[in-house]
DNA sequence: CAAATATACTGAACACTGTTCATGAAATGC
DNA sequence: GCATTTCATGAACAGTGTTCAGTATATTTG
């Protein structure tokens, strides 16, 4: 049956098109604009559609977000070349911090929004996010091995380097750094500089 | 003048009155079905009668979240009570990341919403959060002093702590660690050691 | 090829949200 | 007692996600 083939792939691309669009509008306008209503105007559709390809907004949502993480992914491969695990992990923290300063709007998606999540509530576990977090460990697993680090267990390790990112982005997207009276230069500064103290504290001497 | 003196303490009194209510929906219902609407059905006024007391949903909400950082101070002033500072540190580490464990629905008001932060925006300073910030601060500028901990700067070593603490409660919050199979204890048990290996290795030999 | 069926799509509606504003009622000042 | 200020609201506006009966098109069947 080539009918019920082409079907298919019609549904699949027009899936892609909102996706894409959707993914274009949070680029752009970021999460607060992107509705299912302008996402539908955009694609000149009308919004009761989109429903017939994504159960609902986090599905959507979600789907988008496993795009985010190829973008992350990507980005990783490109500028995470070091081969000593030390430099490796530097690599690492510093691409995933400026990853998430320069596309706050993506970074919300992300790590930070609940919408996508409420799909996961069901699921077992959060697979979106499993890649990078997974090329963490592996980093950490090295230096631990080769004793560059003081962590033993690479999983505490690798929640610890994570948390320490997240938490200096996230702070930072969401504006609780202006408790210190800085200017946004100064900010960016003292995240790089507080990466750069972490690297140098966990190391062994 | 005793008329206009009991009009402003009857003024003041509504204010509070929305504030406790909202905080009360904050607690038990959460951000999400805190709503103006909600509010206003709650105290028995019309939604509009909240425009009368507060300039908008974000003015509101900012000082629904000065009132959630009181408590934080108060649960501070109440578990801090060692007098040696990495005593200290690790009291304040682990009090932080209980309150935020403990009562999720707040902590996003303080720390993850975008809403109440948009009043910062012409503001030069996020003034609801500086006394827990410059809390940490003094604690960790005793921590130096005595050469207990690696870092140098205080406000280096604030930051980065925060980011610490802030990272694991919020990823956990938002169901961000589910990229690794675990159940919730096993959660609550990677995120204090993660506290734990921290301290252990800021900390000088 | 025509009729019956299956698929794709939409307009309108529902129940929400924050916000504004003219109108009305009550308390206060003179 | 009358004028004025203060307080509160109903109704409306523009927006959100979501559902569903109905329609138009495409495909399958007789």
């Amino acid at each position: 049956m080539g009918i019920s083939e082409r079907k298919e792939r019609e549904k699949q691309e027009m899936r892609r098109r909102i996706l894409d669009v959707a993914m274009n509008m949070f680029l752009v306008d970021g999460y607060e604009k992107t509705s299912l209503r302008n996402i539908a105007e955009k694609i000149e559709y009308s919004p009761a559609t989109i429903y017939l390809y994504f159960k609902d907004k986090d599905e959507l949502f979600y789907e988008v977000q496993k795009d985010a993480f190829q973008k992350l992914n990507e980005v990783f491969a490109q500028h995470v070349t070091a081969t000593e695990p030390l430099a490796r992990l530097r690599q690492i923290c510093h691409t995933y911090v400026q990853f998430g300063i320069a596309n706050p709007e993506l970074y919300d998606l992300m790590f930070i929004i609940r919408a996508p999540m409420n799909v996961v509530e069901e699921k077992e576990m959060w697979d979106n996010g499993t890649d990078a977090f997974d090329f963490l460990v592996q980093t950490l697993t090295a230096c631990i091995e080769q004793k560059l680090i003081k962590y033993t267990d690479p999983m505490i390790a690798a929640l610890s380097v994570w948390s320490m990112g997240h938490g200096l982005i996230s702070l930072n997207v969401r504006c609780r750094i202006k408790v210190m009276q800085m200017c946004d230069e100064d900010v960016a500064n003292s995240i790089n500089l507080s990466i750069e103290e972490f690297l140098r504290v966990i190391s062994t001497p």
